[in-house]
DNA sequence: CTACTCTACTTACACGTGCAAGTGTCACGT
DNA sequence: ACGTGACACTTGCACGTGTAAGTAGAGTAG
């Protein structure tokens, strides 16, 4: 008892009151009156004993706790998810929660984590493993993830579209897409690519081509360079490269500029994610801006819903999406 | 008990034995000997039922969680620091614990949190508040964060010092600082800065020339010419810049050239972090690259060895920097 | 004087877990 | 026949909390 911390008990002691009064007047029960002197016995004494009530003891007796997990990827996400989270943070602070982020490694698994926290509510930026959402609703856990907003084909085969449909707008027919085969980006660069395509059928322009290239810095320029001196040297050349994200744009750029392709008038480049970078190359890249608010404001609302406060929320659909054109395109 | 998760006396009642029996076969206890058939019948029958222990039971029953919160700032950090992050959480796992990530946003109390995840140890990449500090020794958690690994001038005062020798090396004398007072960032921006101060100091240079901007997209490259035009045109002309981080570099990169001035011919640049684009930036840009993954390994030991378990770890020192020298420089 | 209501509490239980201490059974040595 | 010890369990408590149900005392109405 010399260096424990304070529990009601203590406080009660303290106050000189029975442990339920202490309870019920920090939790300001409703049909539980107490006389104003009481009261202010019992928050001066809990004040100066410094006592914080016990999260795990709470948790065990409400039978839920009060946190809400993100689950994200190691995915190189700059200022603009970082806000977002932020943002989201607030937001669940406002429903008396607390916000943890998650970041999945490849082989940890979710579960044990799951396991330690026991949080009320999961939200994700990807569909989990089918494994996973089961352990979740078997513990009854919400959970909200951005693949159900889109269905099968996901928010990110929007973006593959989009690059196209810019493109074309300023004349392309011939596309190229860059994309990557990096492991942790499989939920995004699969999609992204499948939209590209989609782009492409939509607007009857030719099956793009295609290569594969590691994110900066496993990536070279000189192995893209290759690949752009193909594409533009043969017959009917490819004039336009949507890339899988700002980073494989500016590697495009760079392997232009060694093969001696000038940017935009030979090679348009336009990327996705706008990164604060983006838009200090030269020329400064276009791109496809992710409202990331939107998002996780969906998720949010979501969640809310499966815990039964609060309407479903509309599809957010194209509104999350923005083409940035800049000298690049 | 139509639909709620299974406990511990769900799985000693299929099992056939008492609760005590369950606890003792699924956690290993050692000083008690249990028949293997037993075992078996046991473990099958958590199998069965989708067994996983509460952990807000276990937590309280331990007296503490195994949770590590990380703590973190919404920094641009990029791939370095989620790649830190994934190997820190193996490292966590492998000591039976999980790792989440908070991300303080500006109003938001770490102590909120604190009591509603109740987390065994907390890491920071900088120094917390006196109250949090406080709270935490309070409720008796570990905590170690990189402030206490350089004492009062942190680890990022010198990275500034870094930028400054390599530029001297390559024969530059007077040395521009360009920083930024985002809010956020004030943790790291403060001690860059002071780290080019004593850079210039310990080689006897004239004191930088010292100039702020917003990190974009706050700040504009337009802003930042007009005061490269002040520095250039001076009497004693800087002739080459250190700036807070890559982003701020590719900024002033940007500037240089709307100035007409040549880089690095005219004018040096050197960034901070390392980020996956600053290679493929035109030209590419020399930055002290932070070993992310030597701080969080050092971090993960100090907490350890508060919590009783391992050696106090050595100081990473200056063995976590690493200038890279690229064409800007 | 009795019955009843209202206030201001207190008592007591439940949440699910880990583990110390206890219990019954059997084999073995003397 | 009688300890003795090993085995294979079970019983029961404690962790700190929220809250339903109970209660003592004061006040009020009949």
């Amino acid at each position: 008892m010399a260096n424990r911390r304070p529990t009601s008990t203590d406080v009660a002691k303290l106050a000189g009151v029975s442990r339920a009064t202490v309870s019920y007047v920090l939790n300001q029960t409703k049909h539980q009156s107490i006389p104003l002197d009481t009261q202010e016995r019992v928050t001066a004494a809990a004040k100066e004993l410094g006592y914080t009530p016990n999260a795990a003891a709470k948790a065990l007796r409400a039978g839920q706790s009060n946190l809400v997990l993100l689950v994200v990827r190691n995915i190189p996400y700059g200022r603009n998810l970082g806000m977002a989270i932020d943002r989201l943070a607030e937001q669940v602070a406002e429903h008396g929660m607390s916000l943890v982020t998650w970041q999945s490694a490849g082989e940890q698994s979710l579960t044990t984590t799951l396991g330690h926290l026991q949080p009320r509510m999961v939200l994700s930026f990807f569909a989990l493993d089918p494994s996973e959402t089961r352990a979740l609703s078997v513990a009854g856990i919400a959970h909200a993830s951005q693949q159900a907003l889109f269905g099968v084909s996901s928010f990110d085969e929007l973006t593959g579209s989009l690059q196209v449909h810019h493109l074309a707008e300023r004349g392309h027919r011939r596309i190229g897409h860059v994309g990557t085969d990096d492991a942790d980006l499989s939920a995004f660069s699969g999609p992204r690519r499948q939209g590209v395509r989609r782009g492409c059928l939509e607007l009857d322009l030719p099956t793009p081509r295609e290569t594969i290239v590691g994110v900066p810095p496993k990536g070279s320029a000189a192995e893209v360079a290759e690949v752009l001196r193909d594409w533009c040297s043969s017959p009917e050349p490819v004039t336009a490269v949507a890339a899988y994200n700002d980073q494989v744009a500016a590697l495009v750029m760079r392997a232009a500029r060694l093969v001696g392709l000038r940017v935009p008038e030979d090679l348009a480049v336009i990327g996705v994610d706008d990164e604060p970078m983006a838009a200090q190359l030269e020329p400064p890249l276009s791109t496809v801006r992710i409202d990331m608010t939107l998002l996780t404001d969906w998720l949010l609302a979501a969640g809310l819903h499966e815990l039964g406060q609060g309407e479903a929320p509309l599809p957010v659909t194209s509104s999350a999406l923005e083409v940035l054109h800049r000298a690049s395109s």
